[in-house]
DNA sequence: ATTTGACCTCAACCGTGGTTGAGCTGATGG
DNA sequence: CCATCAGCTCAACCACGGTTGAGGTCAAAT
């Protein structure tokens, strides 16, 4: 066990103080959401401020934000030492709005289904269900697609990439 | 286009009657999530009430229930005729209890981040966010595991599993 | 001197929900 | 007679969030 000096923490004491694998961290480095110099051996040297970072993916996983989403807040985030509490604030204050966000998408989907389950028509032109969002307008008669060609969940984390 | 004997349908009268491309179709068939027949040129056929299975297919779409919840309802389904409103209203209120329970999962996610947000300590041992349902108490002093060695996600839909 | 432990890389694999494409068959139309 | 269409199978691929394993390197301990 090697005592680093004051502020480098090798990956194993970043293991031991957050739990997260070797795996996922060589993951999460990949993805560009944290970073390390390399020692005389070619191992990973992390900043103890990297541990904050860390501890955000946690709180972002719990939250099922997913890590493209926190890439993307990462961005604003100093990279030579810790987030400040503004930093944290800021972050916070995003992903409680992506909850919110959520939360209320699927209100939506209950009050619609809560209004189909009397209903229970599931009818190909009629059933809001079905067809979501549909202005059930200008179609013709005879039966009408369920599916536009690529209908978009309503629910759910977002859906952009990393990469 | 060949016309179906009364209540056998081709693939290609179920695609455009509920707008599921074919690839779909063959995929929810080899998860036992619809059945058929097969004709003299080995062509699926449909007997009409699957349609109602594929409806309640899209619905589970739309309301993110995984396709293994999906089959895990449908096995108490009638097979040999369309579902009744009364299955509808069983599986209906089935997945509203779903949508509820990941509402309430995302309301405490909630409280619990917007309690953390004024605070920000993300402390390895003390925060509530980085500690899941921890008792906080028989650990000792020093730093602790920020995650149990398999931390189950409290959060999004069920994960059980189809095959 | 060698073994162990810690670390490295790279490739392959998992489940979920499909899509895409190649290559084949079978019925129909001109 | 042959094109074309509808359908078939099977294998490979996508994103996401990693895990698993093989094989290599390096330093410390025995």
């Amino acid at each position: 066990m090697r005592a680093s000096p004051d502020d480098h923490l090798t990956i194993g004491e970043i293991i031991r103080r957050t739990g997260v694998p070797a795996s996922a961290l060589h993951f999460y480095e990949r993805k560009g959401l944290i970073f390390s110099e390399r020692g005389s051996g070619n191992q990973r040297i992390f900043s103890r401020h990297m541990l904050r970072r860390i501890s955000l993916i946690i709180v972002a996983k719990r939250l099922n934000i997913p890590l493209s989403d926190v890439a993307e807040v990462f961005t604003t985030l100093p990279t030579d030492q810790a987030p400040t509490h503004k930093d944290w604030q800021r972050v916070s204050r995003i992903w409680k709005k992506q909850l919110e966000e959520r939360r209320r998408a699927i209100e939506n989907l209950e009050q619609e289904l809560t209004g189909c389950i009397g209903c229970g028509c599931l009818s190909m032109k009629a059933c809001l269900l079905l067809n979501p969002d549909d202005a059930l307008g200008g179609r013709g008669p005879g039966p009408v697609r369920l599916q536009e060609p690529t209908a978009p969940l309503p629910d759910g984390p977002s859906t952009r990439r990393t990469t």
